[in-house]
DNA sequence: GTCCATGTTCTTTA
DNA sequence: CTAAAGAACATGGA
């Protein structure tokens, strides 16, 4: 469920509330979110201050007072979140860090296609990561859709091409910069490379403004919805029309991944004249 | 019961 | 051999 802007709405959310503080106790219910399994991460973390959280495509990076670093991964139902002691705790959380006097750091997934990676040797936080969509280049988004002869949108939810994109934005940036998400990577032209770079950043952009997208899991680490479910112009909206020209929003399904696009502003070929 | 879901990785296919 | 499609993972809601 979290892509690139629901992610960086909870960094931004706990950064500035973790930061400097000790770890008093941890909690891990269920083993097996945590990687590499034969590591202790209460062992780990017993003790230690919160030096920095920061993001990586997807991944929460937690940096700790003695430079050690692991990462969350939310998956598709994954919650991190920040709540009081006494607040219930909900069912699927595995983790608990406690820190003093009364909070908590909570991470929730019932899914548990997330997870935990303790960051070390061969698991570092970019690991297979492309650029960060914020900070791509045109020429270099050219240059790595050269590559491939997928579809555009398969393509741009590969995080090793890029980082942060998921379905929601993928579909959002084509539809913001007038491609067919069939459309093949290696056909993209290089003015169109630049302006799906800008229409991915422009998008990222206004999402992370908005909190992001909350259709069904995602809340913050406050535990509040996302706002920019209700600027999509594509993406959930099948059958309905499409704001710039009224034509009904198609669904389709790409490598197995639900594809929402406007066939008229979203043309299989650019138009010629 | 059926289908679908904001993600990633392993397996199979071409 | 490799790129890309497909299946699998696990749970819950419509």
């Amino acid at each position: 469920m979290p892509e690139l802007p629901e992610v960086q709405t909870i960094v931004t959310g706990l950064r500035p509330r973790l930061l400097g503080r000790p770890i008093s106790d941890v909690r891990l219910l269920r083993r097996d979110i945590f990687h590499p399994p034969d590591l202790e991460l209460p062992t780990l973390l017993a003790g230690r201050r919160i030096a920095d959280v920061s993001r990586r495509g997807k991944k929460i990076i937690i940096t700790l007072d003695n430079a050690q670093r692991f990462y969350i991964h939310l998956g598709m139902t994954g919650r991190l979140t920040l709540e009081a002691s006494e607040t219930p705790l909900l069912p699927h959380t595995h983790l608990i860090l406690s820190l003093q006097p009364n909070q908590e750091l909570r991470f929730r997934d019932p899914r548990r296609f997330g997870g935990i990676w303790w960051i070390s040797g061969d698991c570092q936080a970019d690991t297979n990561l492309g650029p960060e969509a914020l900070d791509l280049k045109p020429a270099d988004l050219s240059a790595r859709l050269s590559k491939t002869r997928r579809a555009i949108k398969s393509a741009l939810l590969d995080q090793s091409l890029i980082a942060g994109l998921g379905n929601i934005y993928a579909d959002e940036a084509l539809f913001a910069a007038g491609i067919h998400p069939t459309k093949r990577a290696d056909r993209i032209t290089r003015d169109q490379a630049a302006v799906l770079t800008r229409a991915i950043k422009q998008v990222l952009k206004r999402a992370i403004r908005h909190n992001g997208s909350t259709l069904r899991d995602y809340r913050d680490a406050d535990g509040n919805s996302g706002d920019f479910q209700r600027l999509h112009r594509v993406y959930d909206r099948k059958g309905r029309p499409c704001h710039n020209c009224r034509t009904p929003i198609q669904r389709i399904v790409l490598t197995g991944r639900s594809t929402h696009f406007c066939p008229a502003c979203q043309p299989r070929s650019a138009a010629r004249r």
